[in-house]
DNA sequence: TGAAACGTCGAACATCTATTCAAAATTTTA
DNA sequence: TAAAATTTTGAATAGATGTTCGACGTTTCA
């Protein structure tokens, strides 16, 4: 009868802490990239917040593309959630205006959202693909909302594929100017994007 | 009676010949830029599409952030000679309209709107201020359209700022997506922006 | 056409930064 | 509390890239 035949796995306790702890890297490393971008963040940048070497690090991740991986892999779990949610709303504008302001929301209220404002080239080849897949699911169901508004009346006929760029411009852009000490709240932004980008679609 | 006590400066011909070599080394990197980034972006890929060596830049520009710099100037007076041309527009709704649609003309014909949607941080110090406040500039211009346009009753009443935004980062996004060779044009991508955007905050 | 001006090259340099690794410090655990 | 496991460190390495500079072609122009 087998036994566990590798080494024994750390304790919960330790594999709790060990899990914080890489939450609190992805933090730090977060908002070191939203705000000098990814090449121009250093892993020194980083361990300096956390207080620490930035060969520290390494028993984390095993390299600082690792790092803004995880980070985008966060970001897109959290729109597939908001995805599934928005399903459950039936009119086109009202499903349009929870995923926008649930968007603003991902980047403003956890910054989670940023990542994806990043630039994809500086993810390897492979995560490259898997995190463009990603987006464009996310494009593409942004883009069904709107055309099946468009049918039923409700917002009037235009080009899908500008009008989502427009929206996502416009949520993406928020990593760049978002400071959470300014003096625009989080829940005024999503309120207000809402309102200005479905209504430009609202039919008349 | 003072001569030209310097040197003989070159002739309009070797000017001519010089100035239009700077124009082909800012647009090259600007295209460069655009794809990867400023800092992914190395000298050696600049001079490449030149077909020269990434010394024979320091030829026409003292280091790389002076590239950067005018870019970033050229966009900026663009968008100094959009707003002079706006202020011919009395209605609000047409005026905003205008800057948003040239604005996307700028972004996708010239691609010379882009460094605007580069990161600031990469430049020096003072270069920054000067750029961040020649875009404030801008700004609080489209701010004002829109505070006239509600004033006017012409728009509803919104909070301009979140408004302008979400405008700008519609518009400045486009760098990270148009292509020249994809399947939308140019000229669509202003026109929908105008009536997306403006259509979200007329009155009705 | 030939001297002067100009542009490009290649080598060399300096710096910066991601990464490795063995040793030291700290924490966990029994 | 002491051994074991885990985390951090500091030194060292390697590769990339911005930049300098003198030599070498090439172009300009009188």
């Amino acid at each position: 009868m087998p036994v566990p035949s590798d080494t024994n796995s750390p304790s919960p306790y330790v594999r709790e802490k060990r899990r914080k702890r890489r939450d609190e890297i992805l933090h730090a490393a977060l908002q070191a990239f939203r705000r000098n971008g990814y090449h121009a963040t250093t892993l020194e940048d980083i361990a300096r917040h956390l207080g620490v070497r930035s060969t520290a690090l390494y028993h984390y991740f095993p390299d600082k593309e690792s790092i803004l991986y995880e980070c985008h892999q966060r970001s897109l779990a959290e729109l597939d959630r908001l995805m599934e949610e928005a399903r459950g709303l039936d009119c086109s504008a009202e499903r349009l205006s929870f995923l926008i302001r649930e968007h603003v929301r991902v980047m403003t209220d956890t910054l989670d959202g940023s990542p994806l404002a990043f630039e994809v080239t500086a993810l390897s080849e492979e995560h490259q693909q898997e995190v463009i897949s990603a987006r464009d699911r996310y494009e593409r169901e942004l883009r069904r909302t709107i055309e099946d508004g468009t049918s039923d009346g409700e917002f009037r006929p235009v080009n899908s594929k500008v009008a989502v760029f427009a929206i996502l411009g416009a949520i993406n852009w928020i990593a760049r100017w978002y400071r959470p000490e300014g003096s625009l709240h989080a829940a005024e932004i999503g309120a207000g994007f809402a309102d200005h980008l479905v209504g430009g679609l609202v039919a008349r």
